[in-house]
Order: structure tokens, then C-alpha cells, then sequence
RNA sequence: GCCGGGAUGGUGGAAUUGGUAGACACAAGGGACUUAAAAUCCCUCGGGGGCAACCCCGUGCCGGUUCGAGUCCGGCUCCCGGUACCA
């Protein structure tokens, strides 16, 4: 029998809102906090959104058959830049362009029947969000963790504007594929790198986050351990040259220095430069370079030498200083000690510009010959020509070599991060304005926070076309205020921040999204934090889930957060292709949208599919020809499980009474297979979706669904009772056909508020079980036994098998006997 | 280069702690029903040999450990993702 799934749909939408059966719990006692990715705005949502979304569903739905009080928020990041892209493309309104996004995404998803609670929603670009937003930067700002410096920053020249780094796609432009440039413009920067330690530290505290994702942020995040050593200008001591090293032992080994080009050293000392004029054009050659030159793989370092030397305070060594811009200002302190004989880069340098190459390392139980060096040395070793440290372990002089600069005062041990501080001013329009205020008398002044929110403009008076510089700078009802602190005129600060600003601190708002008061109630937070899943794309390892973990520690820290790492349990859930593992994609024309599934196949069955062609965590490949599996099984149960509505319930005990309990004789399938078969569906069903493998439990309710079409008790209480059962498993997988059928057995109240199935114990255990029977391991018969028959015995029938005999001409060397599943005779 | 993840029939994918490889599903082939088609139902379905009972080979490649390896260990190949001079 077909059911319509139209009809269905309509019904249960109409009646869980009736029901308000996602309303979360006002004060829960087994709270469990669900959160999907909230939406980025930039259309309706697609397939992979839709998988995303039934998985957070299947577990809202899952867990509130377990008791649990759930609260599962929904939102939109609607700042952002695809709002201005069609403002200018297409003369929008990015306000009207993303509220229309945001409904039409809304209608979709809420026709899809996820259990959202909608009262909680939020939406970062509306001012009663993203006033908190800027409350949170004023917080960072009080504690000096949002600064203000001069920074290189990606430009697109043709575009004409500041591009973001994910923006920047291997050296060029993600739109216009022109070179992007670097340019000096004073930018807002977070802090994060003070929390570089704790957000690495804390990855061991998070046993339930995938290990792939921790070893990324550990990667990201970069801890090098070492030494900073400080060098000094030869003819004047007062010029400190700091470096970082994690190789302090091969200190004795330095033949030249080298700076960043865009150092700020390097301006400072640029008129006592012997070779001033060569630097100054290879400076700017440097910084004129674009990315993409400077990404070429084997490019060949370059750089000049300044004509000032620098002074080796261990060896006393003077050595030259070179620019040179494989030397990264921004990472450690944009200078480095160049040691040739044990660095790669620092040797090919050497090379090419002809410097020293001094051995300081000698390989264990050999001697280096600089002449005969080919590539640096860079194991560990012995350490030679190294003054007092003769003779030591490099690997000992590591640590030794730092504590000696700690003692003569020129140097100490000292741990570098590869993660930067966090770049969040944004020369655009729609993002949350950052509420700082520039008096020409009082220098920078925070906008009070009883004046936040900062409002954008009206987008009626903004140009949006990009110049260079913010939007916001070219309205000046927008830029021209009062300073706060001396009531003179003033102007707004101009850049909007990163919308992962936003988005960092999302999922704390949703506990109480209409506060206007406060950013929101420690009380309500403390209800539900942490987020007890967390499920979105691992695309977000480094970014967002780095950024949210980072500001989650910090309200901590403020005492405003109750908890100080935001998610127990993240879940990465797998991208959906289409059936030829391509990406699907407008260009493509491959798009499957989850409007035209519901409307074609219906939402069970796009879910059930969606849930049975691929483990959860893996990518799936969409196949319509493969969803017809799904369609007809759920087509089967609904018509079996209708069927047996029709049963009148009665003793489930009585039926198996008559049954053939052992009658293994006639091969029947009769009501004590079908009671043994529902309670090991529902055992492996739970287990399976326990551990989120969603695709073998569809295959086990198929398997319990082929078994009871070919049974011959579908007219008894048991088969009753089981498809009623099944209904229940179903129910997260295909919520409206289970709820249909649910109604159909008689309930009045939703499958989701009756409880999860138990199952029998004693039922799921086989009383026949086949131990296979191996000859030096290779499979040679089979034998039926009761469960529990002794080992004795069990062999003494395996030694009869006519196909064993053959092999068993004398006693066997071994007998390797488990319990209930094998023999196997070594011969 | 470095760091992750993966490779199992024609296809998507199953296989507790090492213990019957290929569950479940799609496609394909054959059959039933039908005037016909769709739908539904039944059978076959990794490769090779045999009338058959059975036998041989088979989880990317090579080697090892083990009574027994898709699973563990060592060495490769290819594909996908992240990262990119991090001193």
C-alpha cells in the first residue's frame, strides 16, 4: 500500500505545532543541548544542510524517547558578504536580501519538519544580536585583548577592496582571479594568541572531539619550543636584536642574520645602512611581490645584505645582516639567526650569496666536512666549536644553551605559536559596526555600552561599491559624533567586524535570545551549557571552532560564560556528492535541493535514504536510483504496519505458547521468529544508533522487514506487537510515517513521548548457534549446536564432518576450540 | 614536503576484542502476474573449475606475525582533504 507522504507531512507538521512538541523545557532535569552549524546566509539550503539537519534531528528525536529535556536552537549568520555582493550586483538591499533569504530558508526547513525550537532563533545582523556583538568587543577592549596596529593585508587591486584570508584562493582573488597584493592599513585585532596555550592544553580535556579536528588546532596553533636569544648591532649596543630559535645549541654556528623586509627594524635602521639603496629597492620589490610569487614552491630565496653586522653575544662572532624575505615578520620576532650548516633554508642562502658555512654539530661518532656538505645537518648530535658547550648532546644543549643566555642575561627559553593574533576589522558594510569612537583631543574612546547597539546606517545612503576604504566612512551621519569623554566632535570607527565574530558566540545567546538586558542569564546558560553535540563540516576545524573555543574561554574568564570549552561532543558529518563524486554545484546544473526531494519523494523517505547510503561521518554520493530501496521499504512497513493496526492487541505470552518453540522442523516463520527478530532488531537498532551508525540500522529494520513479509503470523498478537515495535525504531529515522502508523496503533500522544523500546534479554540470545569448523584455519564445514554445548563434544561432531575426515589422517598437532564459534584442527 | 583520511563485487556499502568476507540496498539477468506497461512478488548475482557433493583464487601492492589477517606489524602505490619557507 502507498501512503502520501504529502498528506502525511501536512498532518504532523500541522499537529507537533499544535502540540508544540520542540518547545524546550523551562527548567530541564536531563538537559542535553543539540546545536547544528547555524545557517550562513546566502540562499535557501542545499542537500548537505539537509543531511547536516536530520542528523541533529535523528538525535533530538532519539534522545527525547530517552527521557532527555533537549533544547535545539536554530539561527542564521546573516552578516556577511554575499548580502553585498548582490547589493552591488544587483542593487539589493542587503537587508531585504538576506531577510528574504532567511525565510525562504526558514519555510524550507520548517516544511522538513526538524525539531527546532523556533521561539530561541537568531539572527547575528539584527541590532538586539548584534549589540551584544559589540558589547563583547568593548569586553575584549577593557582587557586589552582587542588592539589596534598597522598590518599587510590581502588587496585586490581590480576589485579595489580588502579581501579576508579564505578569500584569498592561492594567491589570487576568489572572484576576480586578479594577484592580490599586500597593503599597510591599520586593522582591530583580537588576542588570541594569550590563549594560544589554553586552547591547545585544552584539547586533551575534549576526549569526545574527533582526533583529526584536535590534530589540526594543535597543528594551527603551532607550540615551538626553543629560545629567544638577543643579538646586538655591532657599533652600537643599544640596537637589540631579539630571535627566536628552536635550535639554541646551534647558536655557535651563526655566519649571518636575517630580517623580515617589512620589519619595522629595518625602516629604523635604514639610513645607518652601508648598502641603504640596494635595500630600500629590495624592500619594496619584497612587499610589491604578490602572494603567489612568494607561494612558488621552489622558489629560489633571496635577499641583501645591509652592511651592518651584528654581534654573536655567545662567540663573540660579528656577522652580517641580511634582508631577506623568507624571513616571516610575523612570525616569532621576524628576525632569525641563520646557522647554514644545520638549517636547509639557511644553507641554500649560504649557497647562493656565498657566506660561511660553520659546523657546530658534528653527527654521533663522525666529523662534518663543510666542503664536502651537500644539504644541512640537521639531527641531533654532538655539539663542536660551541665554547663551553663542547662535547654536549645538542639535544641536552638545547636546554642548556638557553638557561646559559638566562644566566649572562642575554637571552632565555621561550615557546613561539604559530597562530596569529585575529585579524576582524572588515572594510564593509554589512557586519556589526565596531563601536569605537576616534577623538581628535582623547585619542581612541569606547562607545559607552548603555549606547550600544552602534546601528549600521541606512542603506539608502550608502555607497556600496568598494573603495578601499569601509562604506560606512563615506556616510557622515554615520561617522560624525560626539566623543564620550570630552563631548567635542569625534568620528565612528568605519570597519565592521569578521562575521566568525558573530558566530563565536551564537551558541550562548540561543539560552536566552531575548534578553535585552545582558548579553544573556549565566542562570540559563548554566541549564544547558556545554552543548552536549555539536554537529557541522570539518571545513571549520581551524576557523570557526578555534575562534568560538577562543571566546567561549574568554566570557569564562569574565565570569559571564559557565562553562570554559563551549562543545562535549563534535560530530563531523560528511559532504554529499552526486552519483559520480562530483561536488554538486550550480555551474554543474547537479544541485539537489531538499524542496524538490519533499516534493518528489517525500522527506522520509529522502531521509531514510540519505541515512542508509553512507555512515554519517563519510561523504555520501546521492543516487535517485538508490533511494528507491528506501521508498520501498518504508512503502512495506507502512502497509505491514497498517495491517497489523487492524490486529486486535491481545497476550503476546499466549501466542508464543502455541508456537513451535523449538520447531526448527518446519521452517515457518511463525510468531516466536517474529518476537525473537524485534527484539534483536531493536537491540542492534539501539546500539547502532548509539554510535551513530544510522546506515547499518536502517539495514537491520530492513532485514527484521523481510523476515515478517515472509512470516505466517502476521495475524497474531506477537506480529502486532512487533510492528508496533518497529514503528518506534522508525520513528527518528521516518518521523511522519511512524507518527501516522503510531496514531494508527492507537495512541493519542506522539511517538516521540512514548519511551524507546527495551528489549528481551533472554530472546536475543540464540539457543542454536554455528561453529564453523577450520583445517589449519581454512573454512571446512559448519555445525548447528545448542549454545553452550561442551567443547568436547563439540569437536568429537566437528571430527565426523565427512569433508574434515578427509583432512584428518592422524591426530591433530593442535585443536583451537572457541566457545560457541569455531574448531579448528592444526594438522 | 609535512599532517590527516581512504582503497572491499558492476555500484553504494556490511563485517564486536583477529574467528563463516560481501549483511542491507541499487543495478543487471531470468521467471510469475498483466492484453500491455508500471507496480508487486520469486530466483540468480565476486572470479574460475566441476553433472554434483565440493575444490582453487579473491578485501590497492609486497613482505611479516598468527592455528587463523579486510582487521595487527613493516615497506610501498594511488585517490581525497588540511597546511605551506613557522626559524
Amino acid at each position: 500500500m502507498k501512503y502520501s507522504h504529502k498528506e502525511i507531512e501536512a498532518r504532523w507538521l500541522k499537529r507537533w505545532d499544535d502540540w508544540n512538541l520542540y518547545d524546550t523545557q523551562a527548567n530541564p532535569k536531563r538537559k542535553f543541548y543539540q546545536l547544528e552549524m547555524f545557517l550562513y546566509t546566502s540562499g535557501d539550503i542545499h542537500i548537505g544542510h539537509f543531511r547536516n539537519y536530520i542528523i541533529g534531528d535523528f538525535v533530538w528525536r532519539y534522545k527525547r524517547m530517552h527521557g532527555y529535556d533537549l533544547i535545539h536552537p536554530f539561527g542564521f549568520d546573516a552578516f556577511g558578504l554575499p548580502a553585498e555582493e548582490a547589493a552591488i550586483k544587483r542593487k539589493e538591499s542587503p537587508r531585504k536580501w538576506t531577510e528574504a533569504n532567511i525565510q525562504k530558508a526558514t519555510e524550507t526547513i520548517k516544511k522538513l519538519g526538524i525539531s527546532y525550537d523556533w521561539s530561541r532563533e537568531v539572527r547575528t545582523c539584527n541590532p538586539d544580536y548584534y549589540r551584544w556583538t559589540q558589547w563583547l568587543f568593548l569586553k575584549l577592549y577593557e582587557k586589552d585583548l582587542a588592539y589596534r596596529d598597522t598590518g599587510l593585508v590581502n588587496w585586490c587591486p581590480s576589485c579595489n577592496t580588502v579581501l579576508a584570508n579564505e578569500q584569498v584562493i592561492s594567491g589570487k582573488c576568489w572572484r576576480c582571479d586578479s594577484e592580490v597584493e599586500k597593503r599597510e592599513l591599520v586593522q582591530w585585532y583580537f588576542k588570541i594568541t594569550d590563549y594560544a596555550q589554553r586552547l591547545l592544553d585544552n584539547l586533551d580535556k575534549l576526549p569526545e572531539w574527533p582526533e583529526p579536528i584536535k590534530i589540526m588546532q594543535r597543528n594551527w596553533i603551532g607550540r615551538s619550543e626553543g629560545a629567544e636569544l638577543v643579538f646586538e648591532l655591532e657599533d652600537d649596543a643599544e640596537v637589540k636584536l631579539p630571535i627566536f630559535t628552536t635550535r639554541p645549541d646551534t647558536v655557535y654556528g651563526v655566519t649571518y642574520m636575517a630580517i623580515a623586509p617589512e620589519h619595522k627594524l629595518v625602516s629604523k635602521l635604514i639610513d645607518r645602512m652601508p648598502n641603504k639603496d640596494t635595500v630600500i629597492a629590495y624592500r619594496n620589490k619584497a612587499l610589491a611581490k604578490s602572494e603567489i610569487e612568494r607561494l612558488t614552491e621552489d622558489r629560489e630565496k633571496d635577499g641583501v645584505d645591509t652592511g651592518l653586522r651584528v654581534r654573536n653575544p655567545f662567540s663573540g662572532d660579528k656577522v652580517a645582516l641580511w634582508v631577506a624575505d623568507y624571513v616571516l615578520a610575523s612570525y616569532g620576532t621576524g628576525i632569525v639567526m641563520a646557522v647554514p650548516a644545520h638549517d636547509q633554508r639557511d644553507f641554500e642562502f649560504a649557497q647562493k650569496y656565498d657566506i660561511p658555512v660553520k659546523v657546530v654539530i658534528n653527527p654521533p661518532g663522525a666529523e662534518l666536512d663543510v666542503r664536502k656538505m651537500d644539504e644541512a645537518y640537521v639531527d641531533p648530535g654532538v655539539m663542536t666549536e660551541s665554547g663551553p658547550f663542547d662535547g654536549t648532546d645538542s639535544e641536552v644543549g638545547i636546554k642548556n644553551v638557553a638557561e646559559y643566555a638566562a644566566q649572562k642575561g642575554f637571552g632565555k627559553p621561550a615557546v613561539s605559536f604559530r597562530l596569529r593574533d585575529w585579524l576582524i576589522s572588515r572594510q564593509r558594510y554589512w557586519g556589526a559596526p565596531i563601536p569605537m569612537i576616534h577623538c581628535p583631543r582623547c585619542g581612541m574612546v569606547p562607545v559607552p555600552a548603555d549606547e550600544l547597539p552602534v546601528l549600521l546606517p541606512d542603506e539608502s545612503r550608502v555607497d556600496f561599491v568598494p573603495k578601499g576604504r569601509s562604506p560606512l566612512s563615506s556616510v557622515p551621519e554615520f561617522m560624525n559624533t560626539k566623543c564620550p569623554k570630552c563631548g567635542e566632535d569625534a568620528q565612528r570607527d568605519a570597519d565592521t567586524m569578521d562575521t566568525f565574530v558573530d558566530s563565536a558566540w551564537y551558541h550562548l545567546r540561543y539560552v536566552d535570545n531575548k534578553n535585552s538586558g545582558e548579553i544573556f542569564r549565566k542562570s540559563e546558560a548554566r541549564k544547558w551549557l556545554p552543548i552536549d553535540l555539536y554537529i557541522g563540516g570539518d571545513e571549520h576545524a581551524t576557523g570557526h571552532l578555534i575562534y568560538f573555543r577562543f571566546i567561549t574561554m574568554f566570557l569564562y574568564d569574565i565570569g559571564v560564560s559557565p562553562v570554559e570549552e563551549p562543545v562535549t561532543k563534535l560530530f563531523n558529518h560528511g559532504m554529499v556528492f552526486d552519483e559520480a563524486g562530483d561536488v554538486m554545484s550550480k555551474s554543474k546544473g547537479n544541485v539537489v535541493s531538499p524542496r524538490d526531494l519533499m516534493e518528489r519523494i517525500g522527506i522520509d523517505a529522502a531521509r531514510v535514504a540519505m541515512f542508509f547510503f553512507a555512515p554519517p561521518d563519510r561523504e555520501v554520493l546521492w543516487s535517485e536510483e538508490n533511494v528507491k530501496g528506501s521508498t520501498r521499504f518504508l512503502e512495506r512497513v507502512y502497509a505491514e504496519g497498517m495491517a497489523a493496526t487492524k490486529i486486535e492487541a491481545g497476550d503476546v505470552g499466549a501466542d508464543l505458547q502455541v508456537s513451535p518453540v523449538k520447531g526448527r522442523a518446519d521452517l515457518k516463520i511463525g510468531p516466536y521468529e517474529i518476537y525473537k527478530a524485534i527484539h534483536k532488531t531493536i537491540k542492534q537498532v539501539s546500539l547502532d544508533a548509539e554510535q551513530m551508525s544510522y546506515n547499518t540500522a536502517v539495514a537491520r529494520m530492513m532485514e527484521f522487514m523481510n523476515l515478517y513479509a515472509n512470516s505466517e503470523a502476521k495475524n497474531s498478537s506477537v506480529a502486532r506487537f512487533a510492528m508496533e515495535r518497529l514503528t518506534q525504531l522508525l520513528a527518528p529515522f521516518a518521523p511522519f510515517i511512524a507518527e501516522e502508523l503510531w496514531e494508527a496503533f492507537g495512541h493519542t500522544e506522539s511517538v516521540f513521548r512514548s519511551s524507546w523500546p527495551d528489549y528481551d534479554a533472554d530472546a536475543v540470545v540464540e539457543d542454536m548457534v554455528t561453529v564453523i569448523v577450520q583445517v589449519n584455519g581454512r573454512l571446512r564445514g559448519r555445525l548447528e549446536v545448542h549454545k553452550d554445548t561442551p567443547g568436547d563434544e563439540v569437536i568429537a561432531r566437528a571430527k565426523e564432518i565427512e569433508a574434515v575426515k578427509g583432512y584428518l589422517v592422524a591426530e591433530p598437532k593442535k585443536t583451537i576450540y572457541v566457545p560457541d564459534k569455531l574448531v579448528n584442527f592444526v594438522i
